[in-house]
DNA sequence: AGAAACCGACCGACGCGTCGGATTGTTGCA
DNA sequence: TGCAACAATCCGACGCGTCGGTCGGTTTCT
């Protein structure tokens, strides 16, 4: 778990800079998400979020420190409902990886730009925004090989012959759930999330040989919802 | 299943001028992998293939093309190997589908470039290479479903509730190989490929329900390797 | 000789980032 | 309440480096 909060550079005193801020951030995303990192043009950002590009260059040093601010505040959002959405499922490490899995699909699916942003800023973009996509993904890797490694333990899991790897495993639940995510934003599967995370949900834990029906499917998560954005 | 060959855009007669194009090819993979479309630049191409940008432009038109080109010769490629597989594996579908799986893998580990062209590319990317990208994958997509298909028809897999998704769960299967491929390319993942594909490999076939250990692993197919490249 | 293949200086568009100057909001004071 | 002084925010024309692509000329085959 790296650190959490990513106050960007300067952290702006008036309010109504926040809310610029908010604004030009979210006007990035969405640039970022239908062109690109490399394609993405500062001036169209810019107007995307009805200012020119030197009021957006006033909040933000240059485009890598944009990038950076979209994914770090993407980031910042998933961690946040994904923890409450643990806590809230109590102690039972599969309930617990499978709220995490349901949240992030939840908020991604909400969030169509960022579900793009974060796919494929992984792999372009700039370098800092790539790195920090990375520390993300780890992040969340971490996250559920915990506690895929405490179901282990437990007994929780049907080992039909030599035990998982539970660093695999979770780097392959949130890759899968990555690619589909993509997927899906970039209008490769035409479903609505609805249809497909029930199927989905049902191939990672039977992968792992986990019980299939325990708690949360799709609705179960009231939790932590009303946040900003 | 889309067209097969891609000879671009004029077939060279001259024998040299062949083999030319492919060590060209292999430059520009090369480079695309490590930079990106956006990032690559011509000039780079072109040294990394010890020529210059007019010898570069003597064989491709631009960049755009050279790009297509890339991609449509490692979709060619695959389509090749996969095929020889699938069909050297025999009738059984399960065998089928893992003989794909296993030669995919394989084949993209072998040339990490490609991997990496590919995973890129499809969300970034030319409009004509990332359009070529999504084809292949969707190629992949309906083999490896129908393949699903009989085998469910056949009651090859076990069914813990309602029927999976055919499509669904092959898109998943082959998002699943391509995130942990491109997680692996770019050393994400430092763990060699015989140590990830076994466990890949379970995980998969456990998420559908097939038999675990029906036929070929990892050096079964010997069959169709000796091509050029 | 003639064609095929190659070279690399050069051109021009494009897009990031700058900068001098507007415009808007805030504060202190009469 | 009116208003000067100051700060915060915004504007957009321009500078300038960076490539993609061109083209006249050279080299290497056949």
């Amino acid at each position: 778990m790296t650190t959490t909060s990513s106050q960007s550079v300067s952290a702006p005193r008036q309010a109504r800079a926040v809310e610029r801020r908010a604004q030009l951030l979210d006007a990035a995303a969405r640039v970022f998400a239908r062109r690109g990192y490399e394609r993405a043009q500062m001036e169209e950002i810019a107007a995307d979020a009805d200012t020119s590009k030197g009021g957006l260059y006033f909040h933000f040093p240059n485009k890598e420190a944009l990038a950076a601010a979209v994914i770090g505040r993407a980031g910042d959002l998933l961690q946040r409902r994904v923890s409450a959405a643990m806590s809230a499922a109590g102690t039972d490490p599969v309930a617990r990886a499978d709220a995490a899995l349901a949240t992030l699909v939840r908020t991604l699916s909400t969030h169509r730009s960022l579900a793009r942003v974060l796919a494929s800023e992984t792999l372009s973009g700039s370098a800092a925004a790539r790195h920090r996509a990375g520390e993300i993904e780890d992040d969340f890797v971490a996250l559920i090989a915990a506690e895929l490694r405490t179901a282990l333990d437990a007994g929780r899991l049907t080992q039909l012959e030599g035990s998982l790897d539970p660093e695999l495993t979770a780097r392959a639940w949130v890759g899968l759930v990555q690619s589909m995510l993509s997927a899906w934003a970039t209008g490769r599967i035409d479903a609505p999330i609805e249809r497909i995370y029930p199927e989905l949900r049902r191939l990672l834990l039977r992968s792992a040989g986990a019980p299939l029906a325990p708690v949360s499917d799709l609705h179960t998560t009231t939790t932590a919802q009303n946040e900003e954005e």
